[in-house]
DNA sequence: TGTGGCTCTTTACAAATGTTAAGAAATGTG
DNA sequence: CACATTTCTTAACATTTGTAAAGAGCCACA
């Protein structure tokens, strides 16, 4: 469902990028025309495994999870809030079919473009690779951040490093389950440790 | 140790650079002056966990391992082999103290030069800047697979996805320990693995 | 507001990995 | 080439997590 442009959520868009880099209104207006706002329903698909991905959102409102399939076992790999960008990163990337598959949780807002307008942007504004390049730069530091954090903790030890990091919309809005599977555990694990901690505590 | 500078040398790295995007003689030229030959012996490092690293490596010749410490136990997660860059990525982005450690598994040779020129060169040359989006972005996607090994498979499916895989070099080079850590095991652990699969096979 | 479905918790049991320690094997170094 | 060191394997035991199933609690939606 398309709706029409809205001003405000254009300007937080454009907030959002210039905490990446500076923008003239020139270099911004490569990218404005080819906005459009977009609202989906709860669970919801914003990206589908096995297709290939051309779509980045920019959440006004509402939340999606990430999460890859295997013998019909879905496991949830990350959360999307408002005022982030959401997208198949490495499906726009390689040009591949996805592996992942992306979902609202909630009735959720979003500012859309085509991924390919950015990659034409990269190529006739310096400003606009430097974008993408900060992007690029953002995601690896997460990951290699998330990725330590498994290979150096326990899964009791990854749910207290989450309860103390400023992740706290992940506790408050996402349903256990999910939050198990981000952090690597069975729902059954999870609901285990948080008991620990309820009788220690 | 620094020697001086070896023309085969700075073609294979140009070679590895140009893989990722194309370069003229005058963008080439805004690196070449500023690199230098390195030879470190054997478990020495290239960077050091607390330290600001400004240092970018191309391996010549040799292997390095990269490893976060905790509690004075060491988690290796990565490891680097000939005609690829080397780096505590992180800590020259952020230019924050590094949170690991990049130490030689044998004498290794590199090309080295500093983070801060290709920085610069990123604001003089729309390649050079196009070049470090084309390098961020394939780490990302090498993170985001290796993260979602861990959330998707045991560490026995890890092991034979790393059989299966086409990084054979670490397990023909590789002490055992490292293999262990780097797939987020023990190595006791791996050991009992390998030899249920040598029985089974 | 009632009802069906989804989510979370709890239990018992199975399976895998972690821990510790000792010995065998391999490797690096003088 | 031999010794010292490091690495790998094996074993026994402890701990944790996974699995399956049942019930309680909560929420969404008609």
């Amino acid at each position: 469902m398309l709706l029409p442009r809205n001003t405000s959520s254009i300007l937080a868009l454009r907030t959002h990028v210039q905490q990446f880099t500076p923008l003239t209104d020139a270099e911004w207006q490569g990218l404005e025309p080819h906005l459009r706002e977009m609202t989906l329903g709860r669970k919801q698909l914003f990206a589908e495994e096995g297709k290939r991905a051309n779509l980045v959102g920019f959440v006004l409102q509402g939340s999606l999870r990430q999460f890859y399939t295997r013998d019909g076992d879905e496991k949830t790999t990350y959360f999307y809030f408002e005022n982030n960008l959401v997208a198949d990163y490495i499906s726009c990337l390689t040009k591949q079919p996805g592996l992942l598959t992306l979902e609202t949780l909630e009735e959720t807002r979003l500012l859309v473009f085509n991924y390919d307008v950015l990659e034409r942007l990269c190529g006739e504004f310096p400003a606009w690779n430097t974008f993408a390049r900060k992007i690029a730069e953002y995601i690896a530091i997460g990951l290699e951040m998330r990725l330590v954090e498994h290979l150096m903790y326990s899964p009791e030890e990854r749910y207290n490093l989450l309860i103390k990091s400023n992740k706290t919309r992940i506790l408050e809005r996402i349903p256990q389950q999910y939050i198990a599977s981000y952090l690597g555990m069975t729902p059954v694990s999870l609901s285990r440790i948080r008991n620990r901690l309820a009788r220690s505590a």
